[in-house]
DNA sequence: CCCTGATTCGC
DNA sequence: GCGAATCAGG
């Protein structure tokens, strides 16, 4: 098996979508968990919120030097640099190249007014709903499947950081494409797709059957 | 034990 | 670049 790009689109979405290794791994087929895992590494995709370093503190981490390392020997860290404290945490530099437009910072201000952040998010219109002084209880952010049906073709190749990724279809089918609209800043969904990719968790109990995957759930085969 | 992702390193 | 083996944690 090798990596194609429908599987690397595969990988990628699945993986940005808070799907497990093992899911992924299962929805490729032929292939191992840990190869999903390595691809993702390999693609820049690593550092999702995962059980095990979910409450790991810096201070602990261990250079995993095991006394008898039975596949080579191990590294001595060549005790590099201290650590420069000179960085401070910038979210999104974002570059913006002079595309030759007319300074409009007004609109993406009103856009971000509507962004909120995992365990917070909005609904689409305030408007509609009345003033949540308590919105919505702090429930888990799930990953649900896609209900829209959009005319664009977004290929994966249009992908950036700016348009939303939402998948419409199976991967590697030829009708397969992405929504393409702009995104819910902070997400790499666009507003309405965050909407239905992130809704609150039900308790286990009281939910029946397992909300199908954005890509059609597994294939048929 | 089950699961998870992270990492290493021979291939 | 790939992924099994391994580690580390819930």
């Amino acid at each position: 098996m090798s990596w194609t790009e429908e599987r690397i689109a595969t990988l990628t979405k699945m993986w940005e979508s808070g799907n497990t290794a093992s899911q992924i791994a299962e929805e490729l087929g032929g292939i191992s968990r840990n190869a999903v895992i390595g691809k993702a590494h390999r693609l820049g995709l690593k550092s999702r919120p995962s059980p095990v370093k979910a409450g790991e503190s810096e201070a602990k981490s261990k250079p995993k030097t095991k006394p008898a390392a039975p596949r080579a020997a191990p590294k001595p860290a060549p005790a590099p640099a201290p650590v420069p404290p000179a960085e401070s945490a910038a979210p999104e530099p974002a570059p913006r190249a002079p595309e030759n437009r007319e300074p409009e910072p007004e609109t993406e201000r009103q856009q971000i007014a509507r962004s909120v952040g995992p365990g917070g998010f909005l609904r689409q219109n305030p408007g509609e709903q009345g003033p949540p002084s308590t919105p919505a209880p702090p429930r888990r952010l799930v990953p649900a499947r896609p209900s829209e049906a959009v005319a664009d073709k977004t290929s994966l190749l249009d992908l950036n950081d700016r348009i939303c990724k939402w998948p419409i279809g199976h991967p590697g089918e030829p009708d397969f494409h992405f929504c393409g609209e702009k995104v819910n800043p902070g997400f790499p969904y666009c507003v309405e797709h965050c909407g239905h990719a992130y809704q609150a968790q039900l308790p286990r109990r009281d939910r029946r059957p397992p909300p199908p995957l954005p890509y059609g759930g597994p294939r048929v085969r």
